[in-house]
DNA sequence: AGAAACGTATGACAATTATCATATTTTTTT
DNA sequence: AAAAAAATATGATAATTGTCATACGTTTCT
């Protein structure tokens, strides 16, 4: 089993902010797993006895909207820690973690976190930070929901999902969604997403290949975006 | 001028996690300071040197769309602490805050907010729960404006509404808005939320007079808010 | 391989919402 | 108190988006 020091997540992750010590402590007690896709880390409701480190692979947090509708709030990936909101506030999670893809992840104890947490300022801090971070891009996304229309929060679904995950050697963003994921980011219905996604096909600004999906403007989508159309 | 130990604020923030001697020194160095209804505290943007507690009073925080719209994300009323996210991350604050009445508040400068921050684990904890509740409503807001439709959204206002400012001797809402102010929150267009609010009065959902709204029935406007109308 | 199930796509239509024009009322200013 | 400005209200219409029906293509299962 590898150790937490020499692990990629620490220096991407408020567990920079961690000491040796610290590290050789959690190295200890911290849990290995796979998850395959499509499998729950967790679901809205459920009460976290930890975090989890993704070593590799994403998944998609989710919320079930009173409309029965599976709405996808945002994408954690590789580097990125899970469950910090409510194992430090010690409160039962607001939404379902679900594999996008195959996983490994580690699983840190709560103790451990808050541990560190009460006794190391630093780490604290970093904590803090990337729940603020977090915080400012969910109010950043709410207004974007609540003032932009389909079209344009189509287009800033795209820019996400090509700033999370990145493009493959022929330049589609690497991962595959169902298009009901796709309306589910976008809030809409699923016929009028992919009608969109064949207009802004159509228009020149994507190239679409069955789940895979090409942006082949990002100025052109960058202008949806903003409205300029 | 009064202390901190004795100010009500204490009791309902993380404040109230600070001890005696922490209290009296943030006593000693706070600026108490008054503000006229539609005076901004700060603006998208800006850098903060310390966190406002209200006394008295409410803010709205707003967001200007890239749509020229100004969307009210939330509101901050007496008790709440002001500025905490940004002070702690030490970043910008990406929404702007503007009395909607006349309020009374206190400025305590970012370092003492830091030290105890860093120093009282007690402290820390409440701060990042307090942040953490807020993430936790933003993401559930995201998802509400994303997936309900404008009337279910304007129920929810309401609610929020009546849940924030509370209700005056005659069982109107606590506060009063433009038209276009609660548009702003709601994600609509201003002639849009007027028809709407007609369609409710119509319907006995609510009472309108002039600016001054009242719920006469939570629960109806509770099912228009989850999609049973 | 064939059937069933599912995801994707498209048409037709209805419902929702935005926009523009124009009253009407309220508030502010002079 | 009258005039001007701003906010509220309503009608007409267009644009956007959702819903239902149906067809087509893929995947999955036996």
């Amino acid at each position: 089993m590898s150790k937490c020091e020499q692990c990629i997540i620490r220096k991407f992750s408020s567990l920079r902010a961690l000491n040796k010590e610290e590290l050789i402590k959690i190295s200890g007690c911290k849990v290995s797993r796979v998850v395959k896709k499509g499998d729950i880390l967790f679901e809205e409701g459920d009460h976290l006895k930890g975090v989890f480190c993704i070593r590799e692979g994403a998944c998609k947090l989710t919320k079930l909207s009173p409309n029965g509708k599976n709405h996808i709030v945002k994408f954690i990936t590789k580097g990125d820690l899970l469950g910090q909101r409510s194992v430090i506030s010690d409160e039962s999670v607001n939404l379902s973690a679900v594999a996008v893809n195959d996983m490994e992840v580690c699983f840190i104890p709560r103790e451990e976190i808050m541990t560190s947490f009460k006794g190391n300022p630093d780490f604290s801090v970093e904590v803090v930070r990337d729940i603020c971070y977090d915080l400012k891009n969910s109010d950043d996304g709410a207004v974007n929901m609540a003032q932009k229309n389909v079209k344009q929060r189509l287009a800033d679904s795209l820019l996400y999902l090509h700033d999370t995950f990145g493009e493959d050697v022929d330049g589609f963003i690497k991962v595959q969604l169902s298009r009901e994921e796709i309306a589910g980011m976008v809030g809409t219905a699923t016929e009028s997403l992919i009608r969109m996604l064949s207009e802004f096909s159509k228009k020149g600004l994507i190239e679409v290949k069955g789940k895979r999906i090409k942006i082949t403007s990002i100025l052109k989508i960058q202008n949806v975006s903003d409205g300029i159309m």
